[in-house]
DNA sequence: GCAAAAACGCGAACCGATTCGCGTTTTGGG
DNA sequence: CCCAAAACGCGAATCGGTTCGCGTTTTTGC
């Protein structure tokens, strides 16, 4: 590999020159001819470690998300990394389904690896896991989806608890009683916001709150579909039910089809995230649409403002969710 | 940041020993405690440039391809990084979204960035590209889904002209002569392996090609479904559609259902992929199940095995289909 | 307890760029 | 045409690790 001072000898420069060129600086018009000469002879690129070595940097985001195979992350992680994409970054991403572990240490990797800046959608890590692993390090974190309380960072976040209370509320006032949920782990943040706006929407319509129609489980597709068995069994089942991730989602449809159930006939459904699919189905179900691109677009845009240098307190966006029902 | 010569200082040895000490060589115990202890102490942690200046890797390899969100590819993903995480490697993702500007692009940067191997999923790209892009850059490149004929690297690949026969024969065995396929673009090999598939079916079961059954489009949603509509306005429609991508198998359920045709009553289908999807559908639709944990980790220990050092012919792995007829 | 062998520690060179201050060349105005 | 100011080029220092050969210490076997 051709290295600078090989570019500096061919074209008869000094290697402070060929720098200076390459990064934006001002040559002599016969100096540009031959550096670019010697460039495209040897096929000059610069080392990207030697570079990023002396100017601490490297142009890429680390991107750490629970899972890459939900439609939700991978529509976020498509924008954002089209937003970074223009101004020359690129993203180190990685997920870690689920795992405490596996969270822990791709989180102490991204940290350690040299990238520039952090978009991170947290699972179940403490505020004082967080703030012990980020101590010694400096670079700029953007919270997506989830935050962890008593950690003070930017954070881009749906309004979770207004869309359920409206899509619950929309059940109850066709006059439900029994509206069930199948929600994600009472730990994560998302799941219990959900959960806030289902309670809300109960009590304000006045339905007794059963907690045997609440389904708490991982946030995959087992259990939207042993949820919505389990839901179908008990003597006096719900009449309506909301699933609240894509997984879940996944999970109650093919329950319910495998149940010939028909929604809005026998029972009313209510969908996350997976638009395609609910308004797909035979008989299309009202779903929460979270606005992915948008998502996607803020987090970029604010991690890339603070690593270029914008030092002003942390900011919260709350985005609104959409409710499509075809 | 503490830096090595800080760790040394406090810990009353050289810098090179407490190199040799972090990269596993063996030191004196009692130097081993203080080390340790300055480590600790500083919280000291390698800075990543400066390592992979000098030793001209950096643990990470890349991954290339068309789109993150079809499951296809984020199975392929998920289950590929996982196997390089066992060895400490990491993943710089990156997709181009069927754009060829955007695809030579992200090529040139990753070959660029410093990463130690490339697994590539190439949509449309010639192999003189190809090599001129790779000409002067040394490291393993492992193809996957795809190859570029008289490209001569590693390649997983999977059974697309066999599986295609296989569902095609299966349609025609049961008696339709008018069997419609919906495919993505010519150029792309995927497609034309699939395509040949269906020729062959047709071929051996004695019917005749209609090239108005052939519907050939970007791999999208939007060519399932106006595919699919543009299929049932002729006026003698097919009795069988095939799918042949994720997307757009999506697109033309969707049209599907919203014809309020049944499956296998009025007309038979085949999906691809979506196995999720296709198994939930009221009438479960029979579907092509590509090995996606199969096709990671090959791609991974392939690669892996080449940056290791392994020197030999390139491979080429074919991996079998699976028909899922719930 | 001694000599040979093994283990260990050290310093200096090196990886390949960027940066900075200083000296030289070029430019522009009067 | 000359002088001041601006533009440009250069060399040396630097970023923070790793590596290698050599000298010193420790271990081993007799």
């Amino acid at each position: 590999m051709a290295t600078i001072k090989d570019v500096a000898r061919m074209a008869g420069v000094a290697p402070s020159t060929i720098s200076k060129y390459i990064n934006g600086g001002n040559v002599r018009k016969e100096n540009v001819e031959s550096i670019d000469k010697a460039i495209a002879a040897l096929d000059y690129r610069a080392n990207p470690f030697a570079r990023s070595l002396k100017t601490g940097h490297n142009r890429s985001i680390g991107v750490l998300i629970p899972d890459m195979i939900a439609s939700f992350y991978g529509n976020v992680v498509t924008n954002l990394s089209r937003v970074v994409r223009e101004k020359d970054y690129h993203c180190l991403i990685s997920s870690f389904g689920a795992n405490h572990g596996m969270e822990r240490d791709n989180l102490k990797f991204m940290l350690g690896c040299g990238i520039d800046g952090l978009i991170y959608a947290p699972e179940d890590l403490s505020a004082d896991e967080f703030n012990e692993l980020t101590a010694h390090c400096s670079i700029p974190i953007v919270l997506i989806d989830r935050i962890i309380p008593g950690v003070e960072v930017d954070a881009v976040l749906v309004d979770n608890a207004e869309v359920v209370y409206e899509a619950v509320s929309g059940l109850v006032n066709k006059g439900h009683t029994r509206v069930a949920i199948i929600t994600g782990p009472k730990s994560v943040y998302t799941a219990k916001e959900r959960m806030v706006g289902y309670l809300r929407a109960l009590s304000d319509g006045n339905v007794l709150y059963d907690e045997e129609l609440v389904i708490s489980g991982k946030n995959e597709f087992a259990t939207g579909y042993q949820g919505f068995r389990k839901l179908m069994k008990m003597a006096e089942p719900p009449t309506a039910v909301i699933a609240t991730n894509d997984d879940i989602t996944m999970g109650m449809l093919t329950a319910l089809h495998e149940y010939g159930i028909h929604p809005s006939g026998d029972i009313e459904i209510f969908g996350f995230d997976r638009v395609d699919v609910c308004s797909m189905v035979k008989k299309p179900i009202p779903v929460v649409q979270q606005p992915e691109q948008a998502i996607g677009q803020f987090a970029a845009r604010y991690l890339l403002e603070r690593i270029e240098g914008f030092n002003g307190a942390p900011r919260t966006q709350r985005l609104k969710c959409k409710i499509v029902s075809k």
